[in-house]
DNA sequence: CTATCCACCTGGCGGC
DNA sequence: TGCCGCCAGGTGGATA
């Protein structure tokens, strides 16, 4: 599921739930996700307030009113459901519960395990080993075209591997950077160094506008991802390229859209529009 | 340092 | 209906 705006709605989502609030329990049902869910995290969370939540990337924290942090990555199939009232049994893969004081439950689940939830120093953030050599953040201050202009100089590997790439910057996955570089009208498999001033100017922008648009629709539904309180995101719906080889081309309507692998992966592109 | 490949895991889908 | 291969929103470590 998850790229930015998805991280973003799910973190805007469990907000009101969770800030403010008093851990009651912290149960681990699976340990064993990408990496193994912290010891002590039952022990340390118990009777925290949560004080802010945070996104970084696509990590989310859940800052509390000692010197610690939870932070969560979805990973490819990581899930957030917020259970109030009725609260059904688990399912196979809920990993994580978290029992908040006025009875809401928040459940992590994730099917193929490439999440993870840890538990960290709020000191030691900056300097984790997973945060520490992230990116500019798209729709941060520190991004502009300037930035990812200094970004891309010398660099040799296609723009899409480019936009994926974490350390260059953070929160693009497979399915943004294919619409983004629809949106600028640049090819994914261009070498990075090879754009223009003017592309580079456009490609922020496309960033922008697309992340933007789709966090404003609750991210995208993909297989059957939700947002956390179980309502769909809509921005699948405006899909340019993602999975639409074939489909003519919204732009120029004169190319079917093409699916190609850039380093194992689809990238999907209209060959007239995108030079 | 840079770029590419691979493994990690489960589930859904199309084809036979 | 059942089995098989392929594909999937991520990412860090190994490798050249």
């Amino acid at each position: 599921m998850p790229e930015l705006p998805e991280v973003e709605t799910v973190c805007k989502g469990l907000q009101p739930f969770l800030v403010g609030q008093k851990i009651r329990s912290f149960k681990v049902r699976r340990r064993d996700l990408r990496l193994p869910v912290s010891k002590g995290i039952t022990y340390h969370t118990k009777n925290r307030t949560i004080t802010s939540l945070e996104r970084r990337a696509k990590y989310i924290l859940w800052h509390l009113d000692d010197d610690y942090t939870v932070i969560i990555h979805l990973g490819m199939s990581g899930h957030v459901k917020i259970l109030q009232n009725f609260i059904p049994q688990p399912t196979v893969h809920d990993h994580i519960e978290v029992t908040i004081n006025n009875g809401t439950v928040i459940r992590y689940n994730d099917p193929r395990r490439f999440g993870l939830v840890l538990l960290e120093k709020r000191n030691r953030l900056n300097t984790h080993r997973l945060l520490k050599n992230l990116g500019p953040d798209p729709l941060g201050r520190k991004f502009d075209h300037h930035a990812l202009s200094k970004l891309l100089i010398n660099r040799k590997l296609s723009i899409k591997n480019a936009l994926l790439n974490q350390k260059i910057i953070a929160g693009l996955g497979n399915i943004y950077v294919s619409e983004c570089l629809f949106v600028s009208g640049i090819r994914p498999m261009r070498p990075a160094n090879s754009l223009k001033y003017d592309e580079i100017k456009n490609l922020v922008k496309a960033i922008r506008a697309v992340l933007r648009k789709a966090i404003e629709l609750g991210g995208s539904s993909i297989s059957d991802h939700k947002q956390p309180d179980g309502k769909l995101g809509y921005f699948q719906n405006q899909f340019n390229v993602y999975g639409k080889s074939g489909v003519p081309c919204l732009k120029c309507s004169k190319s079917k859209i093409k699916k190609i692998l850039i380093s194992g992966r689809s990238s999907f592109f209209c060959p007239v529009c995108q030079k």
